[in-house]
Parts: C-alpha cells; structure tokens; sequence
DNA sequence: GACTAAGCGAGACGGTACGTCGCGTCTTAAA
DNA sequence: TTTAAGACGCGACGTACCGTCTCGCTTAGTC
C-alpha cells in the first residue's frame, strides 16, 4: 500500500498499539472512490465525495491518504495489484497475446482504462506517484515480459539478445497511446497485430 | 486558434466601434501558461495564475478561452503546430530516424514533455480536447507516416501492405510510454532502435 | 469598519476601480451573524453558519473579514458605533446615571450582553481586536465620561482633580463584572447606587 | 476538584478493586493545561495539546474531565484555591489596599491574568463553569469583602449600611476592567486610588 | 502467586469548522 | 466594445480539534 505507514522491515515492535484500523473501512473506501471514479470520470473523483459515499469521515480517508492523488494511486494499485503470471503453453506467440491481451481488455473494458486516463497526468509528474507506480506496476509488467523472452529464446522462438525494456515498450506502448493519445480501439485484433511485429522484429536471425 | 470568437469570415465593413482587441495580448496569455506550465507542472496552470503572469485580467483570458480545458489545448496546439515534414533522403531508416527522434528530442529536452505530461490525462478524457488534439495532431502525424512508409515500400525496404497507423503506434508508442509510465530516458538511442525493429518486423518477405 | 482595506488618507485614486463591493452583502452578513450570536451563543458564530444564513458565499465573507475574530469584531463594533452624546439637563447625577443606565440596558436587555461576554476573551487577548476595541469602543466611552465630568467640575458637583480613566473604571468596572463574573443582575437599581458612590468619592472637599 | 467521579457520598465499603489512578497524572495535567493556556492564549488550549504536552493520552483526560471546558475550569480553581484572609491590622485603608492589591498583582504579574483573560469567556456563557466560578471564587471574594467591610464599621471608618456586594464590585470592577477590556495597568497605583474613592464613597455621615 | 478490574498510552473514527484556492460569471469604470 | 479590476457563488481542498471508541499493556488489590 501507498502509505503503509510502520513497515519496519524487520522485528516489529511486537504489536502495533492503539485501536488498529478497521481493515473493512480500508475497502469501502477503495470501492467507494472505485465506483465515484467510473460514474463520473477523474473529476468526479473527490474526496469530500468518497467520503460521502463509503459513509466515511473525511478525516479517515486523510489518515491513510496524505492526499487526494494518493488515494487515487491506491485505487489504481488495488485495481492492478493481481498481475497473475501467463501460464507456460509452450507457445510463445500465444503466450505474448495472452499478456497483451489482457491488458488490452483490462484496459478497454473495465474502469481500469478511466482509471488510467484520469491519472496519467499525476503519474507523469507528481515524484511519488510516478515512483510508486513504476515500482509497483511497471517493474512487474518487465519482469513478467522477461519471463516470457527468456522462455521465448529458449524455445528458439526469439533472438538471445532481445531488450527486455524494447520489448514492454513494443508491446505495451501502442496499447497506451490508443487509450491516452489517439482514442484507437482497444479490441482483440491489437494484440496478435503487436506480437507478430514484435516477433517479426526479434526472430533469430 | 480555438475559440476566436470575432473571426469575422466576410470583409466587416464599417471599422469596429469602440476600443480594439490588442493582438499582442493572444501571445502573452499563451507564453504565461506556457511558462506555467513548465514551471510548476499541470496544477500550476491556472487561469487565475496565466492572468496574473501575463498582465491581463481574467476576463480577457475568458473572452478568448471558453474553459481552462480550452487554454490548455490552445497551448498544445501551439507548441505543435509546426509538424514539419521530414525531407527525402533516399534512406528509409534515416528518414524514420529521424522522425522519431525529433519527437524523442522535442519531449525530451523542451517544455512540450511537460506540456503533454500535463495534458494526457484531459487528452484523454475531455471529448472537445480529445477531438482536436486528434484531428490536429494525431492525424498529422500519421498522415507523415504514411509519406514515409510509402517512401520505403517504394524503395523496396517495407512491405506493401504494412499498417500506417500500426507503424505509427509501434513507432510512438514507446516514446509515450517512456515519457507518461516508466520514465525511461528519451535519449538519442530509443529512436534507432525503435526504428530497427519496425524495419525488421515489416521489411518484405 | 475592520478591514477597509483602500482608506488611504488622502485623495483616492479618484475611483476604485472593479466591481465595488455591494454594501446590501456587508448588512446581511453582519445581520446573520448578529442572529446566530443571540440564537447560539458564542460557539453558534461560524463563518459558515453565517454564510448559510446570509445566503452569501464563504469566499465572500473572507474577503471582508480576515477571519471569524474579525468578523466578531465588526458586529461588536456594528451594533456600538451609535454612542450617542448624553444631553445636558443641568444635573450631574442624572446625566450621569443616564450614561451609566444605557450601558446597563444595552448589556442586559439586547444582543450586546451576549456578543461582549462571548467576545471578551478575544478582546483581552488578540492584539488586534484590543486594539480595535480600545481605539474605537473603550475611548469613546472615556471621552464621553469626560465631558460629563466636566459639566459636573463647573457645576461644582465634582471635585476638579477628578481623573477621568478612574471615573470610567469606577462607573463601568460593575456593569461589567456582574456581566462577566458575577452574574450579577443587570437592573436599573444598578446605575444609581453606582453613580451615587462616585459622587459621594469625588464631591468637592 | 470539579469532576472527581467517584466521591461516593457515604462510605465506599469494599475498597476500590482495579489500579487506583496516579495522583500525580492530576497535577502533570494541570500544570500542561496551564502552561498552555500561559504560552499560547485560550486558542492555545486544546486537549490534544495538553494530551501532549502532559506526556499522557487524550483519554486520562476525558476520564478526568468530561470535556475542555471542564478542564479549563479546573486550571482556574487549582490557581485561584488559597484567597487567604488579610490579617487584621487595626487599618481599615492598609487592609482594602492589600486585599485589592493581592489582587492586582496575581492577575497582573502571575499566569493567573491569562487565564482569566482566556477563560472569562466561558465563565459568563458556560452555565456549569458560570454557577462554579461564582461558588467558589465570587462568593469566597465577596465573603472576605465582608469581613474587611465589617471591620472597617467596627472601627468608624465606614457607614454601617455599606452594601458588600457593592463594594466588592466598586473594589474588583476597575480591576478586571482594565484585564478585560482597556487594557489599563495592573500596578501598584492601582489599588491605593480605588480603595480611596470607596472609603470617601462610604465614609460615616 | 494467579486473577481481575481499573488505569493508562496509543491511535482509529465520525464530526464540525476552519481558512484557502481555483473556477467561471457578473458588474463597474476607463481606455 | 475591449480591457483591467475585482466582487461573487460555488465546490473542493487539506488541517485542527473535538469527544468517543477500541485495543493491549500495566498495576494494584483480593482470593
């Protein structure tokens, strides 16, 4: 979580003390913000409204969230949090399809896609969204691609020394600049038509 | 300009009454909120701040700029204007080259990064900004595309029936992708090897 | 007025320029404020309080008043500027009880009873509001306590070495104190016995 | 002390099972709560402050004290406990003036000025504090006024129908005047000018 | 010496109000 | 008729305290 506030790597000081926060409220929030966020677009995204709705003090969504973007940031990580591994086929093409697939539908069909829209800009530019989010999502959208090249190489299906970076920014890249810059469609024909140039581009020679 | 409201199509005959609109007073607003813009990021543009830099009350800002959205746009457009076109240079991967990285060095080194960081998310979402940044930017760029690919299938460096907006999104989308999510450096290296791997997944069979 | 913010002395710009403000909003707001203050109490003047009553916006309140002490101050001020000038009717102790029996019922009979005894505190407390007070609400009071001593000197009803501060103090230090501390009964018994021992304290030896 | 809840009026047979509360919690408390109110205004007493400051949870206060107000009151009775009696000197003038004068000087040299300064306030407007205030220290003042004013009879230097209440009124009311409202100084003038203009006042026939 | 009830520190929580910022509109007088 | 100035209504921000409510630990007593 964004403001996980004692995480002290280690040795915990036994219990944390005081009344423990209501991990129930932690959720409604979450949803609550989640819902404002897909009924009425970014802006419709306020705190004073999450409030409202989750039936929270305003104070209580401060104590978690120091502010407005991070609540949003925390939305956002909640929504992606699950970046469940694409299973072996023993099919590298299929494989790549299935992960950019995903993301594309992701993206096309659920709020996430708003979500993302809304927050690119404070992604961009405020220092500890961007950190946060390249630390969470981005770092594990690469590490998912490398899991996929590696097994690609190895299966003869792609050049040894493919660039990991390259090949998220190849793939992915064209998804987001369909949803944030040039409104493409965010259907099932993008992701075969992305792996097969990206595996044209990277085929042993 | 987005919103000239006197644009008078035919001759206004009879000279206006009254005191004259200053035509100077156009370029210090969207110098100001330019500046703003790059100074303090998106939540540093503000009309109210445009107004004060620029010398202006924020009637005038008003009169020309129906919203705050609109100033935004009317900034982007602006600064983006000028989409030169890239000249023949009888080398299909020079030219590419060379249309990349100008976008590369145009985000990387001047305010438009920010700019665009700043504006994505409105970009995205605000349907009057999404049209006209796609109609004046989006199109522009794919329609150079399109003259370059025609160029390299020409010479016989590009398939016949490679994709123009697919080469553009694979062509641009890592570069927004490194300038709105990972962060990653838009230096003098991404545009070849973007550049590199296109030719290699559309070169001719 | 507290804030008047352009008093500037002398010669004004000759006008102000803008929107000047509507003197109607300055009544309905000390109005609400005055209503609240009898209603509520003390802890029942809230800015916001007096902004939804006034039908005015909050902004519009702080932009007159600095804060809610100011505010305060001004319907204190508001509802004291009118002390009027105790005629002569040749009898010192009538005068004089007149002067003090007016205190007394304004205290006792009228929102100002309420409003002092709420204030006090930050009228003994914030240096501008003492201040305020002092310049506007306590010299006044002296100077008035003055001219009718000064009636009483050439009456021969009062010694001429009377010091006017302590004749004030003498005269209003009671009215006050049962206000505030004592919860003394603010009658008309009270200003007689008053001004009857300051008489007896300064008649002529 | 204002709130002691268990002061069970017979006697508590049984003893008191559980951890007794620590004395010494009481007086860290006070002293916080004092020190607060001396430092930074009425503003300046919060119970989250005092909390703070005392080194002890928000919730050994409201044990204590069912709220600020309370609180607030007990700081002024823990100062204002001991109005020692002014012993008799066979001089009616040297007795007022050391009463009026001890006086003078705690409201004008200790904390005890502040605090009533912060606290006057709520003394007229807090029912409960308003009903306390009186009991204990209006009534212990009045109390003592007598019993100098009756001395002074016994001796001829003042008329035997001197109304106390008056008196301490026309003793006290300058006083917390100038604490209050002008401002005036609290020295060593003070006391002698007052208590003469009451003994010319109230002197014998 | 273990049990038990209260004291106590810590902090979450729902509230109310604060004072601020920015938006977009409207009203004035001057240029 | 444009412009500068600024009042105004409005919506949201993030903060400060209030008083209440869990928590779990500590510390007396009594059994």
């Amino acid at each position: 979580m964004v403001n996980k506030r004692s995480q002290n790597g280690e040795a915990a000081t036994l219990v944390a003390p005081g009344r423990p926060p209501r991990s129930e409220t932690q959720t409604t929030i979450l949803d609550a913000a989640r819902e404002l966020l897909a009924d009425h677009g970014v802006h419709g995204l306020t705190v004073e409204g999450v409030a409202a709705r989750a039936g929270v003090a305003k104070t209580t969504i401060y104590r978690r969230y120091r502010s407005k973007d991070e609540l949003a940031l925390a939305v956002l990580i909640d929504m992606v949090e699950d970046i469940a591994a694409i299973p072996d086929l023993d099919d590298t093409r299929g494989e790549l399809i299935a992960f950019v697939d995903r993301a594309v539908k992701i993206l096309g069909r659920t709020l996430m896609g708003r979500v993302m829209q809304g927050l690119v800009s404070d992604l961009a530019t405020v220092p500890a969204l961007a950190q946060a989010f390249r630390d969470r999502v981005v770092a594990a959208r690469v590490a998912e691609v490398k899991r996929l090249v590696d097994r690609g190489i190895a299966r003869g299906d792609l050049r040894a020394d493919t660039d990991y970076e390259l090949a998220n920014e190849l793939l992915f890249g064209p998804v987001y600049y369909r949803l944030f810059l040039s409104g493409g469609r965010l259907d099932s024909k993008l992701a075969p038509r992305v792996v097969d140039a990206f595996l044209a581009a990277f085929a042993p020679s």
